[in-house]
DNA sequence: TAGGCCATCTGGTCCT
DNA sequence: AGGACCAGATGGCCTA
């Protein structure tokens, strides 16, 4: 996984295109196999029984027809809601400071890094000269921490987040 | 080539 | 009933 930046983001693209077409691939096999065991669609019989709403009145293809059109929509719920997890990750790296936008950084990196952050921030908030050389610490985000502070506090925080807690 | 990481599928459970 | 969420399984890609 990439970053959230522009071309990165077209790189996630291409590269997400790419498994896409693949796993369609796949996905095609399967279903091949799956309408490969479905007997014959009977025409009349069949559209008269696609009138009835009650899916337990179905005969058994056509139950089993849906059950994998349900599926299949499932499939397609579950993997955009795992495509917005994945975008909310890469939001997450690029809100981590000092990590570069072409840095790979896997799920668990981010959330370890995005943790050890989060207690360097505290840190800071219980830090006595941070809170007298600001009067309004809260208010402030991260790329203005940097301002005010010495070149050993700032590469002390990069060995912090660089390192994978 | 082994191992890590990821996307996807799937069945189960919970919630509305 | 249907959707959201979750965890396990699976298979592909990438890198050391």
């Amino acid at each position: 996984m990439s970053t959230g930046s522009g071309a990165s983001d077209a790189e996630d693209e291409e590269k997400h295109h790419r498994r896409s077409r693949l796993k369609k691939k796949i996905i095609r096999c399967r279903a091949n196999r799956v309408s490969d065991e479905e007997p014959e669609d009977d025409g009349e019989e069949r559209r008269m029984k696609q009138d009835n709403s009650s899916s337990s009145r179905l005969s058994e293809p056509l139950q089993k027809e849906a059950r994998q059109t349900q599926r299949n929509a499932a499939n397609a719920r579950e993997r955009a809601r795992m495509r917005v997890l994945s975008k909310a990750f890469s939001r997450l790296k690029t809100s981590l400071p000092w990590v570069p936008a072409d840095t790979k950084l896997s799920k668990l990196d981010t959330l370890r890094l995005a943790s050890s952050y989060i207690s360097h921030l505290r840190q800071l908030l219980q830090d006595e000269r941070f809170e007298s050389s600001f009067a309004h610490p809260v208010s402030l985000t991260w790329p203005f921490l940097t301002s005010g502070r010495s070149e050993e506090e700032i590469s002390s925080s990069i060995r912090l987040c660089g390192a994978t807690a």
